[in-house]
RNA sequence: CGCGGGGUAGAGCAGCCUGGUAGCUCGUCGGGCUCAUAACCCGGAGGUCGUUGGUUCAAAUCCAGCCCCCGCAA
C-alpha cells in the first residue's frame, strides 16, 4: 500500500483525487488545500472543489494558505510519514523542509511537456502560442519552480478551435492514470527520472486583466488563439467607449476581401460578424458585452445597429 | 451589509432624465419579384414593459420594497 498526501485546490485536480482515492494500491491519508475564500458577487465564502471531493470520500482535509509555514500541519505531516506528496495545480511554494518529509519524494503533475511552459498558466500559453501539441508531465518536485526531474509524460493534441476549458477537461481526465503509474513505478523502483534540459526552458506566467485586451491589429490567427487561450479568465476582450466586449468564440475566416481596413465589418449574418484583422478576416461567433449575458455576435450587431462597413 | 450595470414581442436593443396611443433591427408567418437566392419589395402575427406596493386624472417612464441576470474587486 502506497501512502500519499494530496495537495491541490481547483477543479482540474478533482478527478485525480477521485481516482487516487479509489485505487486499491494507494491510500490517500490526507488532502491539503487552500482555505475557503470569499468569491463571486457578494463575496460568498466558497469551498475549494478539491475539499468538497475529499469530504465526500471521507478523507481528512487540512486547509492553509502556506503549508510550509504552518507549523501545526507540518508536524502532522512529519508524524504521518507518507511515501509521497502529490501536488497538482497547488500554487504554493514548498520549502525544503517540506520536500524532505516523504519516504520517497514529492510528485507534481504539470500541464505541459516540461521544460516548456514552467509556471502558473501552461495550458493557456500553449493555446495562445498556437501550439498543435502539449501534454502532461509528472516530475519530482524541487525547490525551484517546475524544475525537477521528469518522470513520465503524455502528449495531447490541441485542436484548431480548442479552448482552455476543453483542454483542461481532457487533462483532468488523463492526469490520474499518469500520476498512478508514476507513483507505482517509483515505489517499485522501476522508474528512471530524467533531468530537464535547461536550454529548452520557457515560462508560462500568470495573467493580469490587461492581458485580455485584444484588437484588430493582431493577425487573425493571433486573435483566434487569444480568444481560445484566455478563457475562462481574463477572456479576450475589446475596449469600446469605456466598456469591455468579451470575445468568446471565433473562427478564422476564409472569406475573400479587398481593400478592407483593420476592424472593418465585412459581413453580418447568422454565423456572426466577419471582421478584418491585420492579415485576413476573422469570424466572431459569440460575444459577451459588459453587464450582459453571452450572445451570438449577430444579435450583438442587431442591438448595436451595426452595418456592413462599420468599424468594430 | 464591498462597488457598479441590467430585466421592454422568439433574439438583440431604443424609449425613462423632461409621465400622455408600444418603437427599431433580426427571426417567424403569408404574399410578390426572380432561372434562382441567405438578396430585394409588400403585408401579418407576436409584449399584463421582472414583481409588489405608492404618487398621479394618467406610470415602461417618478418613489419604495422584493426576485433574477451580469461585470468589477477578491
Amino acid at each position: 500500500m502506497i501512502n500519499i498526501v494530496f495537495l491541490a485546490t481547483p477543479d482540474i485536480a478533482v478527478n485525480s483525487l477521485k481516482v487516487l482515492a479509489n485505487d486499491t494500491d494507494i491510500d490517500v491519508k490526507a488532502v491539503i488545500t487552500m482555505p475557503d475564500r470569499p468569491s463571486g458577487r457578494g463575496c460568498v465564502i466558497k469551498e475549494p472543489p478539491v475539499k468538497v471531493c475529499a469530504i465526500e470520500k471521507g478523507i481528512k482535509v487540512y486547509q492553509t494558505s502556506s503549508v510550509s509555514k504552518d507549523a501545526e500541519i507540518m508536524q502532522i505531516l512529519k508524524e504521518m510519514k507518507p511515501d509521497f506528496f502529490v501536488t497538482f495545480a497547488f500554487g504554493q511554494l514548498l520549502s525544503q523542509e517540506f520536500l524532505d518529509i516523504p519516504n520517497f519524494c514529492t510528485i507534481n503533475l504539470h500541464a505541459s511537456l516540461l521544460p516548456k511552459y514552467r509556471g502558473a498558466n501552461p495550458i493557456q500559453w500553449a493555446i495562445i502560442n498556437g501550439d498543435k501539441e502539449t501534454g502532461i508531465t509528472t516530475m519530482k518536485t524541487v525547490k525551484k519552480m517546475d524544475a525537477g526531474d521528469i518522470c513520465l509524460t503524455e502528449k495531447i493534441q490541441i485542436g484548431k478551435n480548442m479552448t482552455v476549458p476543453e483542454l483542461v477537461k481532457e487533462i483532468s481526465e488523463k492526469a490520474p492514470a499518469l500520476i498512478c503509474k508514476t507513483l507505482k513505478e517509483i515505489y517499485n523502483g522501476k522508474l528512471q527520472s530524467i533531468s530537464q534540459n535547461e536550454e529548452d526552458v520557457t515560462f508560462a506566467p500568470k495573467f493580469t486583466k490587461e492581458d485580455g485586451i485584444i484588437d484588430f491589429n493582431l493577425t487573425s490567427e493571433e486573435f483566434h488563439n487569444k480568444v481560445r487561450g484566455l478563457q475562462p479568465w481574463p477572456n479576450a476582450f475589446l475596449c469600446r467607449e469605456g466598456k469591455n466586449i468579451q470575445i468568446l468564440e471565433t473562427e478564422i475566416s476564409d472569406m475573400s476581401f479587398s481593400n478592407a481596413k483593420q476592424g472593418e465589418i465585412l459581413c453580418i449574418d447568422k454565423n456572426g460578424l466577419t471582421v478584418m484583422c491585420k492579415d485576413q478576416p476573422i469570424l466572431i461567433k459569440t460575444v459577451k458585452p459588459e453587464s450582459k449575458s453571452k450572445m451570438c455576435a449577430c444579435d450583438f450587431a442587431n442591438g448595436k445597429r451595426l452595418k456592413k462597413g462599420d468599424f468594430l
